[in-house]
DNA sequence: AACGCTCCCAACCGCCGCAGT
DNA sequence: TACTGCGGCGGTTGGGAGCGT
């Protein structure tokens, strides 16, 4: 036979947790833990709610050291890094950020980083006037920024967008499109990668063209974390009939100076445990996954 | 002041893997 | 071995708050 059922459904509240409650739950929990029982806990602390919902409460509000409040730009940059490596693994990405939660991070890229990333005002309320001037102004240092890291063809155009330029008449988001939906493809000349120092290969050998996003997009993902695969910054370039996705000095160099077709370096699609080390043509080292790519790749449609 | 629209976040839901029976 | 509960996770949603008209 099975345990006994979670909790009577009928019987528990649901809903907004009142100050007492927390209270009760707080004091519960520093006084005798969790003891390994969520489902337990509410009728031992006298609460008529769900062991799970005790759980959530508890890990995502009261437990000490949570942060509230603001993501810093490390943090945005962390996440944004980490979502194009391994997906909406939101409880990886948390164990990241000390004190953030996993909701809280999944909260922030639902409603606001995705946003940004996608270029779309992160209010849909009509501005003031003043406003309007003050996202005018923004808007303009974000078109000198952007100038600054893609190239003057690219200036003031976001990576796929339906304004992007064509790749021999083909619309690069169409490109995309099909490189999302279609992870399998090999046709193309297509190298998708991760991993190594983005400075080092965003800058192009003239022939080719940087589409990219993240301006120091994995800035601070160095500091004795890049053995941990979280490098995966996202840009490309068209180096003469070569889409070059991926990232990395070493990578990301390599792969779009040697010209591999993509069924060649497909296996060495950014791994998302070590994206530096992937098994490239030349044998060396390493692994990646089609899911990994397909993030990656998604990660970049969309951005 | 009232209403409508949008955003944001806390909380719920449902699924999955693991472990107990 | 099959069944079931638990813990954990990611996706979704409801409602309060903020803002414009």
């Amino acid at each position: 036979m099975g345990r006994a059922p979670c909790c009577d459904k009928a019987n528990v509240k649901k809903g907004p947790w009142s100050p007492e409650e927390d209270k009760q739950l707080k004091e519960y929990i520093e006084k005798h833990g969790t003891g390994g029982n969520w489902i337990a806990l509410p009728q031992k602390a006298g609460l008529r709610r769900c062991g799970k919902s005790c759980r959530l409460r508890w890990l995502n509000y009261l437990r000490p050291n949570i942060k509230h409040g603001d993501f810093s730009d490390d943090e945005d940059r962390i996440i944004c890094s980490l979502f194009a490596s391994i997906g909406s693994r939101w409880s990886i990405i948390a164990a990241q950020l000390p004190g953030r939660t996993d909701n809280d991070i999944k909260n922030y890229w639902n409603t606001k980083l995705k946003k940004r990333l996608l270029g779309l005002p992160t209010s849909h309320r009509k501005p003031h006037l003043q406003q309007q001037q003050q996202k005018k102004h923004q808007l303009q240092e974000q078109q000198q920024q952007q100038q600054q890291f893609f190239p003057s063809s690219f200036a003031a155009t976001a990576p796929f967008s339906s304004s992007a330029p064509d790749l021999e008449g083909i619309p690069i988001s169409h490109l995309l499109n099909s490189l999302v939906a279609d992870p399998t493809h090999q046709s193309g000349n297509l190298i998708v990668f991760g991993g190594g120092d983005h400075h080092s290969c965003s800058s192009s050998d003239g022939s080719s063209i940087q589409i990219g996003y993240g301006r120091d997009f994995n800035h601070g993902l160095y500091n004795g974390r890049e053995n941990m695969g979280f490098e995966s910054h996202l840009y490309g370039g068209l180096e003469t009939e070569k889409l070059l996705i991926g990232g990395g000095g070493g990578g990301g160099c390599e792969a779009s100076s040697i010209g591999y077709s993509f069924g060649e370096v497909k296996p060495t699609i950014a791994c998302p445990t070590d994206a530096c080390h992937g098994l490239y043509p030349d044998g060396r080292s390493g692994a990646a996954t089609d899911t990994s790519f397909r993030n990656i790749a998604s990660a970049m449609y969309h951005c």
